[in-house]
DNA sequence: TTTAAATAGCACTAATTTGGTCCAATTAGT
DNA sequence: ACTAATTGGACCAAATTAGTGCTATTTAAA
């Protein structure tokens, strides 16, 4: 019922990129640095969120990753599904596949409705959004931390 | 983000007392063989559920687990907080304690919105609604299973 | 052309969470 | 009081998740 660790640290390093400079890239090792987090995690991170397209990655010398796109046009669901595969709070909907009951289980229309609802909240939530419930703007906020107890 | 195997199986169960007559109690043995899934693995979560006073629970000969109150007024959130604490997508909301950056997380605020939406849409789905979707009723309705791929 | 900086991908290990098993405590009925 | 049936709680095993390290590839700049 809760997200990963990896999907959280992920929420909040695009979080941090969105809240300073969005257009710049940034290196693996500078958003460590900046996020507290150890940079064989990032690193991790910042793979599976290029990977999915949602950051764009520039390799070589002077390279980063950057926002694939606004800020306001990323959602939370979309990181989310990019550690975790489609949004789904049960297997049997996500996956085509062979839940051996599938016939007549009772609960799997209840089920998809559910996970609508759920899918749908989080696809409403933008990157921006994070941001600007905060009374002070962006760039001041830079202590940005994960959402994990430590 | 998927629920647990054992919420899972804590529905369908629940579902299933629900389906057939849900005044009289049921022994961990018979919900077994209903359910067709491994009496141990039944046992441990009727425990669950009648520790958090969703079941109600008789002991000794003659013994076995009841609902607690009507279909109508069990919640699915209340049966996924039995066997996964607070519903929040991350343990910074749910969790008084210890994150590290908990002063200054800029993403706290959007969290708890985004937890509560969550929260909410669960909290309006009764066990009655997991049976009423279907056409026929109830006690036809018996091969319930579980809404996890096999 | 060389070098240094950076990402990409893979595999391995450690830690945490989840699931399943066993034995002790309780209770209705005889 | 005894016995058989049944729940309760502690414990152990398995699976998943998180974190780390190494090597290859790419690229800008000297």
């Amino acid at each position: 019922m809760r997200i990963n660790k990896l999907t959280d640290y992920g929420i909040v390093i695009m979080t941090r990129i969105a809240a300073m400079d969005s257009n710049r890239i940034y290196t693996a090792k500078e958003l460590a640095k900046i996020s507290k987090m150890p940079l064989p995690t990032v690193t991790r991170v910042l793979k599976t969120l290029s990977n999915e397209k949602i950051l764009v990655s520039q390799r070589g010398n002077q390279g980063g990753y950057g926002l694939a796109s606004s800020p306001s046009s990323i959602s939370i669901a979309s990181i989310i599904e990019a550690f975790e595969g489609p949004i789904a709070l049960t297997d049997c909907v996500s996956n085509e596949s062979a839940c051996s009951y599938e016939n007549n289980c009772c609960t799997q229309e209840p089920w998809q409705k559910i996970n609508q609802t759920v899918r749908t909240s989080l696809e409403n939530i933008k990157l921006a959004d994070m941001l600007e419930t905060n009374q002070n703007n962006g760039l001041v906020q830079l202590d940005v931390g994960p959402g994990v107890k430590a």
